[in-house]
DNA sequence: GGGCGATGTCATGAA
DNA sequence: GATTCATGACATCGC
């Protein structure tokens, strides 16, 4: 493991220089700034913290990132750099390229340069490994350097044999088509493009400022992002982009359930007239129009044979959605608002006038408009004039022995869905002329809403007031605001303030633990952990001792004068001295200073400050005459460290105390990274808690979302039973009373005029099978 | 003086 | 079998 880290190492540096010599610009410091972490985790490992990593090579530390392999910082280190990574990624394409890897794969067998050096060149293993470990994160770096190979690419020609002049024509072929497969594969032409990297690189200092991350989003991607429009990669052109979902979702379903109430219009695209059963409600006639009306019209139903509209195919299809809507929305909504009982004010107010201009849905309104004035010109003269001489033989009229009217209606009763039971109720059983108004006044979308809204409390416990404002929220957009980022916590006032406090809590805690990890790697790399082999020389030559407490031991993250950790906040809390079991002997050379050192130089008053901070394994390694650092004893590869421990002659005390310095060492920070894991895993579980109630807040606007778009399909479908029953006429040219006769629909597909009677037994057989299959 | 959080340490099991 | 890591439990500290 230790050769392969040092090959890939060695590899990536030779490969730069490689890279530098054949004139392709390679900014070193900005990859290994930004890039920082993939390259450690390559060299070293995924992670400290999740993983049973063998953090054990000091020297792989990579100096000048003095980051301690082992510190728990180094995950938030990780996790803040990659995140950034993805925020700076959201403005481009991230399609993973591979013609870095390629072209070195097809290098290698050719022994130019890499061959060269067979021992330290990147070799399709290497390379291999290097596209495994950068991922999608690492594209827009690589892309950078990719775009030092597409500046030279083109003309590699004639650039590339006087510097690699073992490139064969076929190779620059080949790396030239490689290339050009990576932009068609989506790496986007503004990625080869400096000014955009320069830009990027701005962003990137900003993001690394920290400035209003998502608010400055000066990209030109994300601009084009927000205005929904896609950039081609390789034209440049901007396009409108079809995002999908990015209309809401209620309008869409709306879309799709006005497809259907299409399909049921019983005027297909065969007639002359554009089907919308949406604009049902504008083409209702009015109360003052159906005497004069239909005293000229004649039932469409009856000319079945002769009507060139499919009526019946679309009265199945019709009764087919009712049948489906009542299915899938047969919970207490649909029992409140069409069974109520007669007393139930709601259902007096669920009635609805004909000539009651539906507008409650904005969306759904809006969307149906077109071609509604010519959507009901069936009952328009020309259409009405059709022949209907076969009218009596296609109704199947049963004797009227109907004297219950009570009864409740099944669902393919169009009657006893559309029609009140307490117009049923009261509706007289003499044929009335006229056909009464069963939608006696506006229904009152407030009241609707309530209901739905009551409905969601009595089913899910929703708070009707929160409900009440959830509505209001998406009412005041059109459903636009489903998915800001207002906080969706209406399900509790309390909860969502709670939610959004920890939120914030868990976010400033995060940005505080990803700030200390900064801090803490600043601040460690500025003057933390040593591990070189420079230290140990430095060390050996400084005594037997060696200890080296100046700059090892001065920001760790214990033992520490909390007066000195005003300058490290995040260690604030750290400030312990566990020296409470030390061996006494060990404590004496710890113990405070005479008053007299006080008044010594500030060397003095450091090293006694120093010596305060040595953990009590630290003064018993200097009781001891322990010849190194407490550091290496934990921190050395086994190999190493019992390497180390062969070069001296130590005592079996010696032995035992550096054993148990190192066990405890190792156990210490294995302690400190499940305490941290366990923190992150609390706040993962907070974050995922928040996500889900704002899903579930999310779901439950839809349903309402969805019951109100329900709720007004049936109303044009009612409006639309009112119109054909309105047309109904027996043989003496009288309408049929709506108290006698239902509208039904047949398993064959045929609508049937029945009396009622008929359709509640019906009805009650329907009513019954379901209930027997369940038993 | 007790509660509480942070930290170190030990014991133990797993890899 | 040695080593390392993870983790529960406990002790101790400072606030």
């Amino acid at each position: 493991m230790l050769s392969l880290k040092k090959y890939f190492t060695e590899g990536l540096l030779q490969f730069t220089i490689l890279l530098s010599l054949i004139g392709v610009r390679v900014d070193v410091d900005t990859y290994l700034t930004s890039q920082l972490p993939p390259l450690r985790e390559i060299i070293l490992g995924p992670s400290s913290a999740y993983t049973q990593t063998q953090f054990h090579n000091l020297r792989n530390t990579l100096d000048g990132y003095g980051i301690h392999p082992k510190s728990i910082d180094l995950d938030n280190y990780f996790t803040a750099r990659r995140l950034l990574s993805q925020v700076r990624a959201l403005d481009r394409f991230q399609v993973p390229t591979t013609e870095v890897n390629a072209w070195l794969v097809h290098r290698d067998p050719e022994g130019s340069v890499s061959g060269s050096q067979p021992s330290s060149g990147l070799t399709l293993e290497s390379s291999s490994g290097l596209q495994d470990v950068t991922g999608p994160d690492n594209g827009v770096r690589e892309s950078e350097t990719e775009q030092g190979f597409s500046e030279d690419l083109e003309d590699l020609g004639a650039v590339a044999p006087p510097v690699s002049g073992d490139l064969t024509k076929e190779d620059i072929d080949l790396i030239d088509i490689l290339w050009r497969q990576d932009i068609d594969l989506g790496a986007g032409r503004e990625i080869f493009d400096y000014s955009h990297r320069q830009k990027e690189q701005d962003v990137d200092k900003e993001l690394q400022d920290g400035a209003e991350q998502e608010d400055t989003w000066p990209s030109e991607g994300a601009e084009a992002l927000a205005r929904n429009l896609l950039v081609d990669g390789e034209t440049g052109e901007s396009f409108p982009a079809q995002v999908p979902g990015g209309e809401d979702q209620t309008a869409l379903s709306l879309k799709e359930c006005l497809r259907l109430l299409e399909a049921t219009c019983p005027f297909g695209e065969n007639a002359e007239f554009p089907a919308d059963i949406s604009s049902i409600t504008e083409a209702v006639p009015s109360e003052s129009e159906p005497p004069g009306l239909q005293n000229n019209l004649l039932s469409p139903l009856l000319t079945e044979t002769e009507s060139p509209f499919d009526l019946e195919q679309q009265w199945q299809d019709l009764m087919s959605i009712m049948e489906m809507q009542a299915m899938e929305v047969n919970t207490s909504t649909s029992e409140i608002l069409y069974n109520a009982p007669p007393g139930d004010p709601l259902s007096t107010n669920y009635s609805l006038a004909p000539n009651t201009p539906i507008n409650q849905n904005v969306s759904l309104h809006q969307a149906s408009l077109g071609g509604c004035s010519q959507d009901f010109s069936l009952f328009s003269p020309e259409v009405e004039s059709l022949p209907v001489a076969s009218s009596s033989t296609l109704l199947p009229l049963v004797p009227s022995n109907s004297t219950s009217l009570n009864s409740t209606f099944g669902s393919t009763n169009l009657a006893g869905l559309f029609f009140p039971a307490q117009l049923n109720s009261t509706a007289n059983d003499t044929a009335v002329p006229e056909l009464p108004d069963p939608l006696g006044g506006l229904l009152d979308e407030a009241m609707l809403d309530e209901i739905s809204l009551m409905d969601l409390a009595i089913e899910e416990g929703f708070n009707p007031v929160q409900a009440s404002q959830l509505e209001e929220e998406f009412d005041s957009d059109s459903g636009l605001s489903l998915d800001s980022s207002h906080s969706p916590s209406s399900l509790s006032s309390s909860e969502g303030s709670s939610s959004s406090s920890s939120s914030s809590s868990s976010s400033s805690s995060s940005s505080s633990t990803s700030s200390s990890a900064s801090s803490s790697f600043s601040e460690e790399g500025a003057v933390g952990y040593s591990s070189d082999s420079e230290t140990l020389d430095l060390e050996e030559a400084e005594g037997a001792v060696g200890y080296q407490p100046e700059y090892s031991k001065f920001c760790r993250m214990s033992y520490q004068d909390p007066s000195q950790l005003s300058c490290l906040p995040y260690l604030e809390h750290v400030g312990h001295n566990h020296t409470y079991n030390m061996a006494p002997s060990a404590l004496d050379s710890a113990d405070l200073p005479p008053p007299s050192a006080l008044k010594k130089g500030s060397k003095d008053k450091q090293a006694d400050f120093l010596d305060k901070q040595m953990s009590r394994d630290e003064h018993r390694a200097r009781a001891m005459k322990i010849p190194f650092t407490n550091d290496k004893i934990i921190n050395l590869p086994v190999e190493e460290f019992n390497e180390l421990l062969s070069k001296y002659q130590l005592s079996e005390a010696q032995l035992s105390l550096i054993r148990d310095i190192r066990r405890r060492g190792k156990n210490k920070m294995a302690a400190q990274n499940c305490r941290k894991r366990k923190l992150d895993t609390i706040l993962n579980l907070e974050r995922d808690v928040e996500d889900l109630q704002r899903d579930k807040a999310r779901l439950l606007r839809e349903k309402v979302e969805f019951l109100r778009s329900l709720r007004q399909m049936k109303q044009k479908v009612q409006s639309l039973y009112q119109e054909v029953f309105g047309r109904l006429r027996d043989e003496n040219g009288r309408p049929y009373s709506p108290s006698q006769y239902a509208l039904q629909y047949a398993g064959d597909g045929s609508v049937l005029l029945i009396p009622r009677t008929l359709a509640d037994q019906q009805a009650r057989r329907q009513e019954r099978k379901p209930k027997d299959r369940r038993k």
